[in-house]
DNA sequence: TTGATTGTGCGAATATTTTCGCACTATGAT
DNA sequence: ATCATAGTGCGAAAATATTCGCACAATCAA
């Protein structure tokens, strides 16, 4: 038999903007988010290939319990994706903005480190 | 002579996301940008009238070095506004989202109190 | 069944945040 | 000058968050 991992997420409505907001003010959970959105579902260890396994279950767990991600066991890994559409039901926009914001300062530090370094490809 | 108090702001450009959203996620501070966002500029009693005064020196600080709020000193009193437009040209549509969605989530809310304890007005 | 892989949960160390009293400075009013 | 008011900054306590080793459970493959 088996008593097969299951997880518990908080319902579209009982989502919460603050728990949302420090969930994306971790860098590295935001960085997480960034890459859910742009290559969809993942599984834990792609999201976080440098992480020790507990610190990677701590931000997972914490992207899931506030209502950012969704996450499923399949075989011995663990999927995990990010809630889009009822974030964007829950708080139109969000994300997105969010994301947006993130990559277009993300551009910019990198043009930062091109003209900072002299580096040119 | 007056050494009058003088405080210092993140440029523009200097703005970054993970502190802003990590300032928005405080419910306190949350609740204090909405107020700045509806009514404009305020001073810092208007703002945390309950705050212990170095509680609120505290927050209000916060929200000034992750770019959120701007500070100046009007005589004894503390000025305080949101950086609104800044923001939005750093972040487009952040601010706006967050807040429309923090004020439907409260509307939400008092809906369930209204209903929960049958008052009605 | 054995072994390798993946994830979980505990517990402790460390770091960060929050709260707030208190002494102090700046300002304005009398 | 004196007094009351508003805010700052220090320092300490408490609360939270983060990191991660380690033992363990679940899954798959041989």
């Amino acid at each position: 038999m088996a008593a097969v991992r299951t997880y518990v997420h908080p319902e579209t409505g009982e989502i919460s903007l603050p728990r949302v907001l420090f969930a994306l003010s971790e860098p590295l959970r935001l960085e997480m988010v960034r890459k859910l959105a742009e290559e969809g579902e993942l599984d834990s260890i792609e999201l976080g290939p440098d992480l020790p396994r507990s610190t990677l279950t701590h931000h997972t767990s914490l992207l899931r319990e506030s209502g950012v991600a969704f996450v499923r066991a399949e075989g011995r890994k663990c999927m995990i994706s990010l809630r889009a559409e009822d974030l964007d039901l829950r708080f139109p926009g969000l994300i997105d903005t969010v994301l947006s914001g993130y990559k277009s300062a993300r551009a910019e530090e990198s043009d930062d480190e091109t003209r900072g370094s002299g580096v040119e490809q």
